[in-house]
DNA sequence: GGGCTATTTGGCGCAATAACCAAATAGTCT
DNA sequence: AGACTATTTGGTTATTGCGCCAAATAGCCC
């Protein structure tokens, strides 16, 4: 594997990895219906707001959501609307993934 | 978030971070084109031998790849073909970034 | 300015991940 | 059975990720 291809995959590696947390797959859900401030997805996820706000910087430094202040609060917004097919792939996966157990159980 | 939401999410955020390693990613790039042995798969990632099983051990109990013995060797096949959409993805963002970083410059 | 609220940052402890080496396992061939 | 090859597993060490607490920052309002 030569340095650019490395190169190439760890760009792809960094975004995957952003994303491969359940409270931040949470709050990308979550933004797809519409921003919200960080105190709203505090809230939601029901950790304390200094986890909340470091996973949302994840999520910046991947380029996957923006923030923007407003007033006293920060708002931040999907910015890349087509990770949202990774999570439908992903739970097209789990399902076929549960279905197969199931019929492995099946026959035998 | 309730205890189903959470288990949702950390199903999905199970095969994201299988799939978050440049080797994993690599490798699944190159089962795509078509089935390989662990042997053929170290000799074009470059790490030891024992590395590369154990990548292809996360990725085969994430139901992303699957093996098959066959003589002496054992043979990984992608599993579920739709995770190539998620490099695609990826990659789209990526390149955004970029482009979007370039204009930034550009401005300044 | 001073108090208040929202958010980020730094630090600490703990769990998970990753890479290598060495040893174990399993199949092939003579 | 014994030698050989392909793969996996166990052990060790270094690195990274996560969650909470406390402190710092920044904007609003009186």
């Amino acid at each position: 594997m030569d340095a650019k291809t490395q190169a190439r995959f760890e760009a792809r590696a960094r975004i995957l990895k952003a994303l491969a947390h359940p409270s931040r797959l949470f709050m990308v859900d979550q933004l797809s219906h519409g921003e919200c401030c960080v105190c709203e997805l505090t809230a939601m996820v029901g950790s304390d707001m200094s986890t909340v706000s470091k996973h949302l910087s994840v999520l910046k430094s991947a380029g996957v959501v923006a923030d923007e202040k407003r007033g006293m609060q920060v708002y931040y917004r999907l910015k890349m609307p087509c990770v949202l097919r990774f999570l439908d792939c992903a739970s097209e996966v789990i399902e076929r993934c549960a279905r197969e157990q199931l019929d492995m159980a099946n026959i035998r």
